[in-house]
DNA sequence: CATCTAATTAGATGTGCATCGAAGGACCTA
DNA sequence: TAGGTCCTTCGATGCACATCTAATTAGATG
């Protein structure tokens, strides 16, 4: 049997984070029995127990079996096992994991519009790290870049060129002297 | 450690059953992150965030720890782990059956609510009595207390302090000479 | 078929809780 | 100490859902 997914894995949680569920769950472990019997030993109205019975059927944690008028609710053990693989076994990181897009490109698409122009420029100073670095990849790194280039390529990003320009340089991500710019190592970058 | 009770594991479940603390576990799994960086991932603001990840500590599943401004949250394992024995062991049926309430458990939650208020004062003797075996228990049974901190006290738990205060001598459960009151032993409390 | 019992469905209601904006710390850095 | 960043607390809001009553279905029985 396949790993539940992310969403299999929710319902299971929403399913038993509920006391009355979670007391029934505990009343079927022992021994199949009636919704009469469920409502009686909840404190709990018919309709009630029948609602809670529908959800825990529909994640598959019960089976129910029909005697004349009576209907029969047992708790099936293979579900708890297959549950307690998928959640504690080293898979479960996977299960867990989001679709992963990394918090660098959620930052980035947060500030750059379609047209690729930034919207604003992150007050953050992390995120602000972040989207720089995105700007310096519009620049050769191999070239040298007079000052006049620098503010033209800016510009087109952002109308206040002159502090993305300084800001580059405050991060070390670009170098400068006699107004001439070029990019430095990654690894020489502040880190935060 | 001792197996968690069923307070606990719904708690556990309920701290679960929520997609934003559900994806925020996957990612503290993978490593620890900022409160800045988990909100940008969830695409949830900040204070929302900060309200899950107390949820989610205080069932003891993250740990966070603070580097000047920032603070970094990260996933507990050994939690987990405990969890699952907790979950599946041959305990489960154990953990799982249904928590014994008292009567008198059941009747003053009846009336308490959750902020520790009372909704109304019961009308019928026998839960009024348990309720004012509730409340008597605000008091500190060595000391002797003024009537205005009686009144004080009281205010806090229901706008009609005087009914209260009068019930509790009524009761026996409280005495009073020349404005000061003070507790007095169960024995001696009217058994009905 | 008439009636009884057990269960489910439908509809209404109240409550818990996820989320947010605003405001208030804590800690850093200049 | 002034300003800025990151986080938390507070209060308000809206939605999801647990529960109930009333009505309906389904099977049993004489």
């Amino acid at each position: 049997m396949p790993a539940p997914d992310f969403q299999t894995l929710l319902g299971f949680f929403k399913a038993m984070a509920n006391e009355s569920r979670l007391r029934m769950v505990g009343l079927l472990a022992e021994r199949e029995r009636s919704g009469q019997e469920l409502a009686e030993l909840l404190g709990l109205k018919e309709p009630t127990v029948s609602h809670h019975l529908a959800v825990l059927r529909s994640i598959g944690l019960i089976a129910t079996r029909a005697d004349g008028v009576t209907h029969w609710h047992a708790l099936r053990g293979e579900a708890l096992t297959e549950l307690n693989r998928a959640l504690f076994d080293k898979s479960a990181a996977g299960a867990l994991t989001a679709p992963t897009v990394s918090w660098e490109d959620k930052v980035v698409s947060t500030f750059v519009t379609a047209d690729g122009t930034l919207s604003q420029i992150p007050a953050s100073r992390r995120k602000r790290r972040v989207v720089l670095a995105w700007l310096v990849e519009a620049f050769d790194p191999t070239k040298r870049i007079p000052e006049a280039e620098i503010n033209e390529v800016l510009q087109r990003r952002h109308w206040d060129s002159a502090t993305l320009r300084r800001e580059l340089v405050g991060y070390r991500m670009m170098d400068r002297q006699a107004g001439v710019y070029w990019r430095r190592p990654k690894e020489e970058w502040l880190s935060e």
